[in-house]
DNA sequence: TGAATAGTGTCTGTGAGACAATATTAT
DNA sequence: ATAATATTGTCTCACAGACACTATTCA
């Protein structure tokens, strides 16, 4: 390497990229939304869940589990273009919120050889899809009960019963970083169930300071149902006036009012963008 | 890739790494510390700067000008190894803050070839830190500006000044997440300009809720440095009061105390693992 | 003595949590 | 009339911002 080179062209002739190591690239996508299930009681809302979609796995390794949709990264292909194009195959959608969440690196995520991946989130709002998904693919709603030290995940898709167990333990100096490690988990594929536990914990965090979550809502909706969709977030019930005042300069009226449900109709909001908008934080 | 396999071993002997596109992948960290500028009255305190290294690229491509230290991941690297190794190259340190930013993974990033990189940010003491560097690696103070469209930095290591200039547009349906693009830089090589942008961001988001700025001080240390190091983190001056209220049990008292400036002396203060100290949150 | 930092007291306004009260619909 | 949700009012408490004040050192 003591060559000297004059120009870069120069340098770039002589340059052998197989010199060096070649992995494997993929991206693993969470791909997270909200499903209501149908309420007995014609006067309650109905019942809202998180959700995401997970494929079933048909060949080796980790035959027959459950995975997040994911794929190789090309070539030629720009890292964030990697996740769109396997979102729109699963969903038919584009447009889609993305986020990037994290690279895992372990030397045995993937027995067949050593593969990197980066993982996305990315929220869609339900209303938007068509039913029909790919044949091995299946929405599961995500229960989590959390506690300071592990994070217990119960994901259902109305055939089949998922758990899995994740540990935290706190990073020195820090009060946020975790480091999460699987504790118990049989029935999801790779390192996925970290993947799972990364993604909510940054949805939880950030729906709190962003808008995020109106990528999960469609055009109009009543602030009931907004609310209830912070709920399944975080995981808990909010109060009424706390959570008006709250997401008040986020949202504004229309004249549009939703009734039928034998109760008091309500208002249907729509997402405003901020701009000069009182504080614009 | 019809044929069906029994067994997940008889799977992977007929599984060939080959025939599936090789990516470089490489690492780049941000390395980032507080430097003490001696002041010339004896009363004053030492100004404090942000500081973080560079190293000064000796081939093509982007010769001479100046970059973050990285290197490649080795085939049987784990992930977070590789800037654990380069670390230790550069500074001769072990055991330092380390988190993970963000995979970039332009088509475009590298002349030579695809490269997909994960940045890192590590967080050192400076009085660790022996004196000597290596050789091409310098330390550059780091002023920045900022307004809701631009980050303006300015680097300066005593011998040369760096500026470049990243635009900031926020994304859909967000508040917090900004996309960066580089508006001007001549000096800094590959994408790095952005690198540091992101790192100083997150920074300047975390201080303010995680306790990580304690990986950046001495064992003991007098609030009014502590303060300082806040302030040059976060760009600007905060109030005594409100400053130690904040930090009040994240810190203990010692009975030592640091005398010697023309001004009443300050106990040293060292940082108080948390516990169940009142609120833990 | 004076410049400089160290450290404390306290007022005020904002905003979140909590609870109460009122409004409106379909059956 | 009743169950259910929609919407608003308001009290309290915690806490950040702001400013003022006192304390202590050493050339």
């Amino acid at each position: 390497m003591a060559k000297e080179y004059k120009t870069e062209e120069e340098f770039l002739k002589d340059y052998h990229p197989e010199d060096y190591d070649r992995l494997s690239l993929t991206t693993d996508i969470l791909i997270c939304s909200v499903s209501s299930e149908e309420e007995e009681n014609y006067r309650k809302l109905s019942k809202k869940y998180f959700s995401i979609l997970l494929v079933k796995r048909e060949d080796y390794p980790f035959k027959d589990k459950w995975c997040l949709p994911g794929g190789f990264i090309g070539i030629k292909e720009e890292l964030e273009e990697a996740p769109k194009r396997i979102l729109a195959q699963e969903t038919n959608l584009h447009n889609i919120y993305l986020e990037q969440l994290y690279t895992y690196g372990g030397v045995d995520r993937d027995p067949r050889m050593r593969v990197i991946s980066t993982s996305y989130i990315a929220l869609v709002d339900k209303n938007r899809l068509q039913d029909q998904l790919l044949p091995n693919a299946s929405w599961f709603n995500v229960t989590l009960l959390e506690d300071e030290k592990e994070m217990h995940f119960t994901l259902d898709n109305g055939e089949e019963t998922i758990s899995f167990v994740i540990g935290k333990t706190l990073k020195e100096q820090t009060t946020d970083r975790y480091k999460y490690t699987i504790l118990k988990n049989d029935k999801i594929a790779f390192d996925h169930p970290l993947v799972i536990a990364a993604g909510l914990s940054r949805l939880k965090n950030k729906v709190g300071y962003t808008d995020i979550v109106f990528n999960m809502m469609p055009e109009y909706f009543t602030l009931g149902e907004l609310q209830q969709v912070y709920e399944v977030i975080l995981g808990k019930k909010l109060l009424d006036p706390a959570f008006r005042r709250i997401i008040a300069n986020k949202v504004e009226k229309t004249t549009k009012v939703q009734s039928g449900g034998g109760h008091r109709p309500s208002y249907l909001f729509r997402y405003k963008k901020r701009k000069e908008n009182g504080k614009n934080d």
